[in-house]
DNA sequence: GACATATCGATAATTTTTTATCTATTTAAT
DNA sequence: ATTAAATAGATAAAAAATTATCGATATGTC
């Protein structure tokens, strides 16, 4: 049966964020000349069930996998690419060029997914002006005119805690409609702004925990699935 | 009704990855000199529902909320404190001193949350033999015996992605129980060894689609939920 | 060409997590 | 002391996410 699916645009916060993984993983496979993959193969590399896989599949995947040997690689990196978005580069602006502001800016890694930082902020005037990795960092004064020039609608909080919800509102001032949240403080915003918290005290907290508990019982949680 | 709460071993993942987040909170209404703290409050503040907020505190206190004034807030800490094992510092070795290695070794927020980063590792002879901010910098080959005469069992991987397979079958040789994986790659490890990933593009992800989709349809989605 | 087998897709069942509702209780105000 | 308001706690309902099951169907093998 060859469904020719037109992908939903509803689908399960868990399934978005499986997908790069799928991604990450599928790029592999096609450097290495594979073909096609099946959802089994695929649940046993990210250890998660098959079914799950399967189901995540059907819900972006442009044609339907075949029996017996699973989907094609190349036709599964583009239907990804499509519904992620990662084909058409979502351009961002960070603020707080501190260590972790640096890596996020430099991290190549990011424009594989489809995000472009193009500029970093920074209140230290000793830091502006300078360039890391070619993305030069601006004054904060720059940010309204530079976000509304280029219509960018994610930005990145890399500052200190305390200065997270002022950055926020700065931000969201210039028309910033996605706000990506390193500060461990939540951020109060309109209604039509979302927030992405990043708090690696929350994952921390769930490992050690499960550690203390596993070394007083004896549990079989092996692997605690991503977020 | 003065409960006398022995609170249970079992609890949601999503209770605890939420319980740092109260810890914060909570903590700053004690350096404000405030004694009680609804729900309610909490709730408005952390962007959850009430119901939820005390449901994951009957969880983990060990007296229950007064009606009218909430729960008191010392007391609140304390149990959070010893649930979670903040208390009782984890120690824990770090590999792969680059750009996210270092942020990790050199912050001491963690400190907060029970987690005590007592060396870091890399292969770089360089980087070897090296401080900062007062954490060593040792080379691979001494990670067994210094893991195991210390008894760490937590390990946290910041190595590139095509080295993290290999640096994490090193820490479960040495006998680490729980790894903190920063690496995109899924990790095999034994039954009795405990993994968390941290992948900063499914974050992205979650929160770029949803931008995507609100962009073209009108939803009502406002602040994504932790993880 | 027939057959066995691995895999898909769909439906159903289960589990987990979140939200709603209702009652009892404690506190503050009158 | 009485009353009103706010809140916890418990139970139930709903929603979200995961897992199990089963028939259909390609694919490789004999």
């Amino acid at each position: 049966m060859s469904r020719q699916n037109t992908p939903s645009l509803v689908v399960m916060k868990s399934t978005l964020s499986r997908l790069p993984l799928y991604y990450s993983y599928i790029s592999r496979l096609e450097a290495e000349g594979v073909e096609s993959v099946s959802s089994v193969l695929l649940a046993q590399h990210l250890n998660l069930n098959p079914v799950l896989v399967r189901k995540d599949l059907a819900q972006v995947s442009s044609v339907a996998g075949h029996p017996r040997t699973g989907f094609e690689v190349k036709q599964l990196l583009v239907d990804i690419d499509n519904y992620m978005g990662y084909n058409k580069l979502d351009e961002a602006i960070l603020v707080g060029v501190g260590s972790m502001g640096r890596i996020l800016l430099t991290n190549s890694k990011f424009a594989k997914f489809g995000l472009n930082i193009v500029v970093g902020f920074d209140k230290d005037p000793y830091l502006c002006g300078l360039q890391l990795e070619g993305k030069h960092i601006l004054p904060m004064e720059k940010m309204e005119s530079l976000v509304q020039r280029m219509g960018i609608r994610i930005g990145i909080i890399t500052v200190p805690d305390d200065q997270a919800q002022d950055v926020c509102d700065q931000m969201v001032k210039c028309g910033i409609k996605a706000i990506w949240n390193f500060a461990f403080v939540p951020l109060k915003v309109p209604e039509d702004v979302l927030v992405k918290n990043e708090n690696l005290p929350s994952s921390l907290a769930v490992l050690a925990h499960n550690l203390a508990v596993k070394s007083s019982t004896t549990s079989k949680i092996n692997t605690l699935e991503d977020n």
